[in-house]
DNA sequence: GATAAAATTTGATATTTATCAATTGCAGAC
DNA sequence: GTCTGCAATTGATAAATATCAAATTTTATC
């Protein structure tokens, strides 16, 4: 709980009762290796924490696994679309370690957004802060070759190097598996 | 003024004393062709509106001209990084009809949201929706071929196809101007 | 520790799109 | 109307990465 208030705060700061009403929102699971928080084709109702272990955000696509986002030890994760719009998702989220989690229900959330206006204020600075990342993700995808951004994920998070199997990061890179096998082997 | 009140209800309805508040922030700019409402290197202070004409946002990459995004009547554009980031932008933005512009600075969009709840509201909305946007944006680059990419925009904006150049339809799409023709010829 | 299953690597080839170069088409200035 | 310059098309070739098919290495299980 600690860690999130934490995050919460350096996202946006809040009053210590803004705090405390929005930590009483959220709820906690202590999942196992592949434990599915969210399936497929339901709609998704949280948003999600991780305090620590790894989350993985994927979906089919031309009957192979997308892996679409990796959420490590101190990271926010949602299926966007899913959570916003209230339509049934397309992407399954799974924890592939054991991990601790926790998540706040749309409506929760919601419902604190109306009710106090910090936390309204928070949540458009994570939806914000959300949007320049998949900005500068597609300008990666778009322009970096295979190689640079399997060189800048080493840069910026080697953790996910080291902690997750290399066929998640492939499609997360947007790449196959062979060819980030062949960008590895001539280093 | 009319349509872009209209457009902001359509996002999430105001209070009168909210809109009129809101109103008041925006000022207005009646462009020529080719005007530059954003030069590169210079932080963008405005979120903007576009109420006729047409704009498009661009970069230089590698020494050409990438248009990240086209606005045609109707829509709201920014440099996002720049103007929530308050850094330089990469971004210059031109209309490229002579259009009717209105823009809001965000020292004035920062203050209203602060003051007023449902203006945040608003706000966040209007980010969300615009994340929504980049996610889907992201999938069709990296999963969809050129000849899909140009389809779909045919059926979702075939405006944009009418009214702006080939070369601007081509980056924005994320193909070469030579691809593009030859989608084109073969149809 | 032996064995099965899964993950990763390696190889050969195919596909898509980019690049560079030349040509053609077309709109505005005079 | 003709000239000039930009926009678009067409052609030939190259580059990056995907695909399909094995082979090999690693990991987990009994």
């Amino acid at each position: 709980m600690e860690s999130l208030q934490k995050a919460i705060a350096a996202i946006s700061p809040l009053s210590d009762e803004g705090m405390s009403a929005f930590s009483q929102g959220w709820k906690h699971w202590s999942t196992t290796k592949d434990f599915v928080l969210l399936k497929e084709n339901t709609i998704s109702d949280y948003i999600y924490f991780i305090e620590k272990g790894v989350a993985r955000i994927y979906y089919y696509k031309n009957g192979r696994e997308i892996t679409e986002w990796i959420a490590l030890d101190g990271q926010f994760f949602l299926s966007i679309t899913s959570f916003f719009q209230r339509t049934p998702s397309y992407l399954t989220i799974q924890t592939i370690e054991p991990s601790h989690v926790y998540g706040i229900h749309h409506d929760d959330l919601m419902k604190l957004a109306g009710e106090h206006h910090e936390i309204e204020r928070l949540l458009r600075k994570m939806v914000t802060a959300s949007l320049i990342l998949s900005q500068e993700r597609m300008d990666s995808i778009q322009f970096e070759s295979a190689q640079q951004r399997y060189e800048k994920l080493l840069k910026t998070s080697p953790q996910i190097v080291q902690r997750v199997p290399l066929t998640y990061i492939a499609s997360f890179l947007g790449i196959t598996l062979e060819t980030l096998s062949r960008i590895r082997s001539q280093r």
